[in-house]
DNA sequence: CAAATTGTTGTCTTATTGGACAACTCTTTT
DNA sequence: AAAAGAGTTGTCCAATAAGACAACAATTTG
């Protein structure tokens, strides 16, 4: 299914109005699924940048490529220590965070 | 103990004499470590910078006073969606991260 | 298209988090 | 100096991440 560009005025809009405004419940838990799931696309862009495969970086890691492709895909809460590992140990970098607080 | 700004050229130099030098296996567990001590710090100050106490915290991200401890103080390990529901829920902010590859 | 490589999914086991609550310490207030 | 408030620590239990490996699916390459 393409989109169509007719109708789309932006994507704030189109997701107020597919998932709900901000601040209600459905928006809210669709914000924290979204967190999750910009997690794993960007280990999965940060390893290709770096021309691994998930068994490479899964070695480079210690663990397994089937660790790596659920980590990827987001089948898989994970341990802060283990996200470290995996960008420090096996992607060669670092991870950095910040707390934006609303307002 | 105070430091004596004496004899500091700069938090660098110091890291490398009492560490060991960028590289070495020593230095990289340190910075490992440090990563996760400013996850714990990061959470403290935007607790303090919201003027919640723990326990208040502790309520709004449906956990106990404790556990919040723990995680300021780095004696635990965090999951990512806990690290998530303490921020978006407690905090009412959001998480921001990137994954930085070296050179 | 066949082979090889890469990624995904199922399932088991073990290690560890998250939640709870009590007891303790430390600081601040009255 | 006693009480109150805030933070720390010990320990228990249930939930779940991490690691392993095999089997399968999808993609890439010769």
């Amino acid at each position: 299914m393409k989109a169509s560009k007719k109708n789309l005025t932006s994507l704030e809009e189109f997701i107020d109005k597919k998932v709900g405004k901000t601040g209600t419940e459905s928006r809210e838990l669709f914000e924290s699924e979204y967190d999750t799931f910009k997690l794993g696309v960007l280990i999965q862009q940060a390893r290709e940048k770096k021309g691994l495969t998930q068994e490479q970086l899964a070695k480079l890691a210690g663990t397994n490529k089937a660790y790596i492709s659920r980590v990827e895909r987001n089948l898989k809460d994970i341990r802060f220590s283990t996200l470290q590992r995996i960008i420090n140990d096996g992607l060669g970098g670092h991870l950095d965070i910040s707390i934006h607080l609303d307002e």
